[in-house]
DNA sequence: GTTTTTATGTCAGTCATGTTGACATATCTC
DNA sequence: GAGATATGTCAACATGACTGACATAAAAAC
């Protein structure tokens, strides 16, 4: 929020005002930037929702699939960390992958209290039917777009996530620790 | 679906499998660009849904105010393919901001059946509310990728559409006229 | 060694947003 | 006039989020 002055967008009545041709311009490109994030998005998350339906999950089933499949051994309060959810919303997703056998929780050996998830072998199944057409549709994206492309996107996309949260996502992302 | 057999990740087990260090290494940048999409996201829409709570008011609601402030006069048929969502789930939403005052409907001249939807000002007032710390997040993060990484970036995005319908897209989002 | 904090789990109730199915009304098209 | 179309509405339900309260076991602090 603080942000806002530093843009050329706080006057908050751009279109009534008068703004400068070049502004306009520039403020176009932006909402089309944001509805294409939209819609690219909507279409990114329907392959596996589709996956998902056919086996009587949801989104948040696939999140915790993908982010233990990512981690293995992930504690459950570095996850809620990630998913950004409370404790209450993911203890029924995570419940349900435990009684489905697509998870497994393993007592932690320093410390006793932590439960570390792993993937059953059903779980890693899962995770890649999932994973494979969504793995497409991006793959088939950048490659389309030029590869020099890529590193232009994941640039943006990190500039997207909160500025104070940027390094600990990188740090996830990059080597799949759990800072 | 049918897009997977020309990828390199049709596999299925990536993982398991001898793989080339090469396609190791494009699976984990895919990855990870798939990951920061999520994060990306989420934080992306955090803003306006801080605002919208403050207001009584959901993600639903603002997407319907953007592009019903996008594309003014637009028809409830038009809106119901834009956001891809039953028009019971649309009413509610619909009924709640008209309610308010925030959006109007004009009986429509040529066909008086259609509801021609129009923001009001004080659903302009709204609209520019949650618009002010989105466009600063993106303008922000666009403008410090570097410029030229711009073009990359929506090119990406459209590629992530669903190839159907991207021509539609592409209209929609560059003259905010509804196909 | 007792106290406090932490990691996890659970119960109960609520809300926002989506779904399906059925039906009503007004209006346009043939 | 008959049928198709655009919109609205009622009812029931699913998912995934939320808050608040409380329980247990184990680690950490004193």
């Amino acid at each position: 929020m603080t942000d806002i002055k530093t843009t050329p967008l706080a006057s908050g009545s751009d279109r009534a005002t008068g703004e400068s041709g070049e502004n306009l311009a520039e403020n176009e490109a932006l909402i089309q930037a944001i509805e294409l994030l939209f819609f690219a998005y909507r279409d990114f998350v329907s392959d596996p929702d589709a996956i998902l339906e056919a086996d009587g999950l949801g989104r948040a089933h696939h999140r915790v699939v993908h982010f233990v499949g990512r981690n293995p051994g992930i504690t459950v309060a570095e996850l809620l960390g990630i998913l950004r959810i409370t404790k209450q919303s993911l203890a029924r997703v995570l419940r349900e992958l435990i009684e489905r056998e697509l998870i497994e929780q393993k007592t932690g050996t320093r410390d006793r209290r932590q439960r570390h998830l792993h993937l059953t072998e059903a779980g890693t199944n899962l995770e890649r039917r999932l994973a494979v057409p969504q793995h497409a549709r991006v793959a088939k994206a950048i490659a389309d777009a030029g590869p020099e492309a890529a590193d232009a996107w994941k640039k943006i996309l990190l500039n997207l996530v909160n500025e104070d949260e940027r390094a600990a996502v990188e740090t996830l992302i990059t080597n799949g620790e759990v800072p």
